[in-house]
DNA sequence: TCGAATATCATCCGATCGGATGATTCCCGG
DNA sequence: CCGGGAATCATCCGATCGGATGATATTCGA
């Protein structure tokens, strides 16, 4: 439940070098790992290409280029890395945007450090602890079977989980109904279920656990 | 996608009185509605069960009684209401139970106004933003549907969502074959379907969207 | 190179499902 | 009191599904 703070990465953005200095020290004195300081927008995506943070701290104001939110908008858009805002000011149509990105926290400068600590530690659990329905990946199927799905199974197993028939399937995967067939009972003898409702109940309550 | 800060309620609980009326006058000047301002846990409580607020400031360390954190449990125990924590130090063993209540957010002492503003601001968007799935009961299927189900109906409904057979049903229910096929077909009608998974895949939808 | 896993297709059969139609009972509201 | 919705049961039929069995082609790794 506790994680070691050693392997926690974090991407530091912001424009002012000393602050960001600060904030860097701070950061390491507090057992963090800085994949990164990044000075502008454009830096800081590169190096999330490279590898995704624990967790980002964005400036809201950036000299050049991006600013924080419109980041914070492209980092929402691509995967999923959880991030803070920092700000100097406090307008509300900033405000407005910066709510809008579902940010983890909000730190207002001058930057109070007990407050900073305690809500990148928050941010990182919350953002962990989020429990939210797994993707139906070949992966995450095939982590709760016993025997694993080969490929072409999964596929035809996404679409009966929409609620497709086997008629659908064939002309869907361009396969004869007979292969479908022989493929349906595949699935089910490693589901150890028979019907497709008890299929479909079976998948969801692996997403869902 | 806006909501009028009038008509959110806040609940401050926090021991120290002129801390407490520095809190409740900003709240007020920033357009929130103060349920309460309670000194103690007890108090608190007390009035959580009259009514909910759209967010509870808990101070962590309050002077007799329960803390802050301890009366975050309660509130996680009973219903779900947002709320951020307020404290004066930080050390880690406070932040760890701290961090299990998921809190949407904390704020160190001395407060900086824009920072509580804006934290609790974003707690409001987050907590309101939380798209859980809905329960499946009768009311939030009816909503989505054009013709509504009869209760018996949805009864059934719930166990083919269940993965169960009609034959199932029977003995779940305690009727006849015949009966049940009538009221399945009586659900396919209203969910303009033709099979179970189909029917299982729209109810999905309909409680993920 | 040989076997195992995968993917493809076929046939056959019984079980279940989906759909149509009609009937009876109960209860509630106009 | 009467009509209609709700719940119950029945019969019949074609479509689809689930399951068993067997066959062939490809591919990939031992």
């Amino acid at each position: 439940m506790s994680y070691s703070s050693a392997s926690t990465s974090i991407l530091v953005v912001e424009d002012e070098p000393f602050i960001a200095q600060d904030i860097a020290d701070f950061l390491a004195e507090a057992g963090y790992q800085i994949q990164e300081v990044c000075y502008d927008a454009a830096a800081a995506e590169k190096s999330l290409d490279k590898a995704k943070p624990d967790l980002c701290i964005l400036d809201v104001n950036l000299g050049k280029g991006l600013d924080g939110i419109s980041l914070a908008e492209k980092i929402n858009q691509k995967g999923k890395v959880p991030f803070i805002f920092l700000t100097s000011y406090t307008d509300d149509a900033t405000l407005e945007r910066a709510k809008a990105t579902m940010p983890y926290g909000y730190i207002s400068k001058p930057i109070n450090f007990d407050s900073l600590k305690s809500t990148i530690k928050i941010a990182l659990h919350n953002s962990r602890n989020q429990s939210e329905p797994k993707a139906l990946t070949i992966k995450n199927i095939n982590q709760a079977l016993m025997s694993e799905l080969p490929p072409r199974e999964f596929e035809l197993l996404k679409d009966i989980y929409e609620g497709k028939t086997n008629k659908q399937l064939t002309t869907l995967h361009y396969i004869s109904l007979s292969t479908v067939k022989t493929h349906v009972q595949r699935i089910y003898e490693k589901f150890d279920c028979h019907s497709r409702s008890e299929l479909i109940a079976q998948i969801r309550k692996i997403l869902t656990n």
